[in-house]
Order: C-alpha cells, then structure tokens, then sequence
DNA sequence: CATGAATGAGTATTCATTCAT
DNA sequence: GATGAATGAATACTCATTCAT
C-alpha cells in the first residue's frame, strides 16, 4: 500500500485504462453471439490478456455485461436525444427518434445491439439491474409518443409498444445495406400516421 | 389407466412412446431459459430419463431443436388456419389471425414461444433449416397482410413486418392475465386501421 | 419352447446363419480401426441390425473378438499349409510360406489383418486366449524355418523372430498395388540367404 | 520453504513446470496401454492435478501425444546418433545404431515405445504431423543401411524395412531381463551379415 | 432372432473463477 | 495491472450392455 507513491488517490484513484478496451471486446462478442455463448476467454483474447485478468477490472461476467449494457443504454439515449429535443411536427420527431434508435441498434455500434438482444434473465444476478436500465430508456422513448397529437382515447400505451417492438425486431431481420435505418423508420411511422382503411 | 383402452399388447407391441414427453420438457427449458442455457440434463431430468437415453430418440441436441421448432411451427400454422380460412373483412380477418398467432406464443404452449425465441444461429448446425421452418410460417402469416384493402402504393412487406414484429417482440414484456392476446391484437390492429393523425 | 415345430433340435441346435454376417462386419472394423477404436454400433449397422441384437449371437464384445481372431489364424494357417507341405527346396518352401502368408496378411481378407493388428491387451478377459491362437500359428510357422539347411549355431530362434518381425511390420507401410506379397517375400528371404558381405 | 536455493523471486518468477510431469504420465499411459485406451483422467491422475487441468498446458488430447510422440522421436534420435557418428566397420557401426535403437525402444523409456506403439491414424487430426516425425527418424536410420558395403544390386530399401521391422516388433515379444537389446541386436544384423546357406 | 428403449459409467472438453506472484 | 497455473463443476455425447417383448 504505497501512500507517497501515486500522485493523487483521489484524483486518479485507478488509472485502469485498458478498460475501455475489454468493454468494447465483451460489446462485440455479446452483440455478436449473446450473452451465454461468449466466454471470457473470447473476450480477454480480443482485448489482448489472459481470462483471469479480467477479473482485475470486473467481479464477475455478469457485472461486466451490467458495465457493457448500462454503456449501450447510455448511447442509444445519447444518440435519440437531440432528434427528441427538437421542436417543429410531432410525427417528424417520432420519425427523427426512432431513426436514431434503428441507426444505435443495427449499425452504430455493438453496445447498442446489445441492449436489445441480450435477455436480462440470461443473467439472473443482475437481471433486476438491466431491466432498470432497459426502463429508463423506455421511458424516453415514451416521451416521442406522449407528445404526438392524436384522437382522444387513442391507445398510446399500445402505440408505443407496438413501435418499439417493431423497431427493436428488425435486428432479426435487418441486413446493413439495403435500406437505411433513417428509410426504414419513415416507413413504419408513415403506416401509422397515414389511415390505411381506403 | 384406462384398463379397457389399450387394443391388446400383440396389435401394439410397446410404444411407449416417451418421445412426446421429451419434446414437451425441450419445449418447456428452451422457451423458459433459451437453447444454449438448457442442458440435456434438465431435459432428460424432466422427462424422467437419464441424459444419456436421450440419444436413443435424438442424434444430438440440434436435432432435438428442429423436431421442437418444427412442432412450433405447426402448432402456430394450425393455430392461425381457421381465422385464415374466414371469408368476410379482410382486416376483421387479419385481427384473427392476429390474436391466434399471439395465442400461440404466448399462452397456448411453449412450443409456440420456441420459435420466436430461439435464434437459428444458436445453433449453427441447424441454423438453415430453423430459418426455413420460420420463412414457411412467414409466407403463411403474409397472406392475411396480402388480402387487405390498402391505398395503392402502400408498402405491405414493411406493414408485414412491423406487425409481425410488434407480435413477437411482446413476448417481452407480456404477462399473462393483465390483457388477453384477442384484445392485444384488437388493439394493435386498430392503431394500423384507423387514421392517427388527427 | 416349440417341441414340435423346429426340424430337429439336434442337426440344427441354432440356426445361426447371420454370424457370418456379424463376423465379416466385425473383422472389417477390427482390422480398420482397431478393437478399441470400433463400437458394437458400428459392427451392428454394417451387418444390418441393431446393437442389441449382437448379443444373441456374443456374449460380449470380447468374445465377438476371439471369433473373429480364431477364424483369422485358421485363414492364416490355411493360406500357409500347401506351401508348406510342398517338397522340395526349403529355401524355396520358406518363400513361399512367407509369400502366403504376407497374402493373408496384407490383401486376402480382413481376418487375417485383425491377427497382427489386435494386441492381446486390447481385451485383457481375454487376451490369453488371443495369445494362446497366435502363438498356435506360429508354431506352424516355426516349421518353415526348421527345415532349413543352416550352418551349425545358427540361432534359429532369432531368425523366426526376425522373419516374422519384418513380415508383421509390413503391414505399417505396405500399400497395395505397388509390389505383391510373393515379391515382397522373395526379396526378404533372399537378403537371409545370400551372404551380403562381400 | 527453502529460504536460500531460490535464485530470486524475480529472476526465477515461478515456473513450477508441472509440464514434464505431464509428459511422463502421457508417454507411461500411451506406452503401456496406447492412446485410445488411455484417458485424460488417466493421465491428469497420474500428474497430480484434475483433468481439466490439463487444457491449461495442452489444447486437447492429440497435441498432447503430438508432443509426447515429438519428444520420442528426439530421444531415439539422440539414443542413435552418438553410434552413428562412429568411424570404423560399417557393419560394427550398423548392429550398434540398431542396439541404441532397440535400447530406446524396449528399455529406455516411455517415450521411445510410444513412436513405435501408436498408429498415427488413431489420432486422425495430428495423423500428418506424427508420420512425419516417424520418417524424419528412419531417415536418420537409413543413413546406417546406407553405408554398409554390399553385393551391386543388393536391395538396400528391403534390407532397411526388413530390418526396421524385425527391431519395432520386437516390441510385441520382448521382455525385459532375459536378453539386452545390444545381444539381439548383434544376433540379427549377425543374421543378414553372414550367409545362410551353407 | 431381433428390436426398442433404456442404463450407468465413461469420454474429451469448456468455463467462470481464484490466487500467489 | 496482469500472469501462470490451476480448480471444480458442468457440458454434450458415446458405449457396452440389458431385457421385456
């Protein structure tokens, strides 16, 4: 326990600067191949270390997975939240949002994929924390549909559940390259605004 | 114990068959905990078998899925057949299909939720007929979408999917007993009907 | 216990007239991949039955072993007998045993192959009697070597063991096709008989 | 705890080196019972730890005999190339690279049986690599056959097999005590050297 | 003669984790 | 901060064998 040493305990309590790193490791395997079918080793492979070392930096797999999803939650908020601060049409903010959602989900990053595909009872200990995390983004998402101008006694409850299902289910079908998220979100939110009944 | 049923031991010699009850305890880990978290001892545990007689009725755990995953696939086909089949409102009629394919996957059997929950690549051996069995209940689905009256240009592969996403993404978050799947897909078939914007 | 419908319990205790069958399926897979390397499936699916049904025929696969070796050393023994009741020169007659048997070794059948590539040990219950067939072979094979004309003090002990030696070993590298066993033979025993220094 | 041998905690950092250990009980168990009959359980016994251990120092099974079969082939090398090197008789300096080979063979250690024991395709993955180890020796072998003066003609390809032959046989009949590898090496070169026929 | 169904013990291998250094 | 070495429990799967039918 050296207290001269490090220049300031309180300041720079833990340098551990490899930690970005084994992050984006773990984002890249748990998007690629979920939660269950990734093993340390994978990941401490791809970050460049030995599997026990990663116990260094994280308890255990299930807080680096709370570590890696808390990081997808915060970038998927980060990135809907200017397309939800702007003013003008309702339904072009809906639109805007949930084409920041579709672009965090299917192509920004790993961390973002991770979010919608890992269960959170593939990891019992934590669950209650991802799910958390999950609740909170939801809740912004909430406000996109809040503030839309619609006939008394519309379900929105059901509206939002419906667009986000609808959203976060194309990662099972969606191929980067043929139509762009920004494309794909007019689409649907076009279905919902336009009446259909002819 | 039906002690007047069974015809006569020479006419059926001994099928005991408990390969139903094996495919029932499959059904019942994989919709619960998902493939990769089930191991052949609880199924064999749960079918009252050790995990090595498993093999006598499935060469490995992959094939196990199939014969699960295409039993899913035909419960759902059947579940959604007769609303199908219904002459009347095209849109009464997808509401229908709708609410039985909904039924079937959340609160019929776990067969049903296999499918939308186990993802082919869980199992890459595999992989390419699950994708099969499940296109070929898509194409099903797809004809309840096709018969609808819709204004020219309106893009039914995205209608397709986004409906068929908002159904399956539920198995999320739905629980039992708060809202009936009929009522579920009233609901969600309503917001797509009817006009939103005001 | 039918009494009256078999022919005669006596001239046909058991018929039987799958085991040659199971032999030839057994000796196969022994001479191919080893004992230890085949399992009662293998033998059971090449001769057309299921694994259990083996046991009506062996007791265990040990004894299922023991069969097919017994029958290899009769084949051994029967390739080698003309040649070796043959008059004549007995360097002559040593060819030719060596020549019948590399055949039987190398090419006839796989029996024959299952003599020299089974190790006793292989199935310690019983091995005795494995080894006991073997060297019941090789007394015969002995023969040919006492009939030899040889200098006073030669060790004929060593030259069996050096005959045999080399034969047996053949089998690591011999490919068929390139040289015949009568070849192969000839020049073995001529580099014993001809006085290589020169 | 010797507190004065250790060089330096530093310096020497902690090789406890259990891998030779391995090694040993490997080669023990492939010598003596052959590779398909010997189990890593075995092996992880026999060394002192737990079988899963042993995935630490060797990625499966068949690299772990790859090294063994390596490390064989060293040490029969080395055994033979000290009588190799010798001047003198060429036929002197052939019964004594063929005593140093049947030294390492029947004697020795665990290592050299195991080259001659087991068959490369038992480990079907590895099966290149262990053929190639084995021709690199009986290169080294040849070279002893090769400088032997001989009748024109003489084929030297067959005396070589014949002779290679009759030594790794040996391995089947030999027990140790009742003669030493260098009398039966000079009872079969002795054999091919003087002429037979009287 | 043969099968259908199962057993129980064994196989190689994987994995999250630990901990002294 | 990280490693080398190991643990212990689990995993999918195999195999010789049994036995009622």
């Amino acid at each position: 326990m050296p207290a001269v040493a490090r220049p300031s305990p309180a300041t720079a309590p833990r340098a551990d600067n490899r930690l970005p790193l084994i992050l984006d490791a773990a984002a890249g395997f748990f998007a690629d191949k979920g939660y269950g079918y990734t093993s340390m080793r994978d990941i401490a492979g791809a970050a460049g270390m030995l599997p026990g070392s990663l116990y260094y930096h994280f308890a255990s797999k299930e807080e680096l997975l709370v570590a890696v999803y808390a990081e997808g939650v915060r970038r998927i908020k980060a990135a809907v939240a200017p397309a939800l601060a702007r003013d003008g049409d309702p339904w072009e903010r809906l639109e805007q949002v949930c084409a920041a959602h579709l672009a965090a989900l299917l192509e920004d990053s790993d961390y973002g994929q991770v979010v919608v595909r890992v269960r959170p009872d593939d990891a019992p200990v934590v669950a209650a924390q991802l799910v958390a995390l999950r609740d909170e983004y939801e809740r912004t998402f909430s406000q996109a549909v809040a503030g839309l101008p619609l006939p008394p006694r519309t379900d929105r409850r059901a509206l939002r559940l419906m667009l986000l299902g609808a959203l976060n289910w194309s990662q099972t079908w969606y191929r980067t390259g043929k139509e762009s998220p920004q494309s794909l979100a007019r689409r649907f939110v076009r279905l919902l605004r336009d009446p259909l009944e002819s």
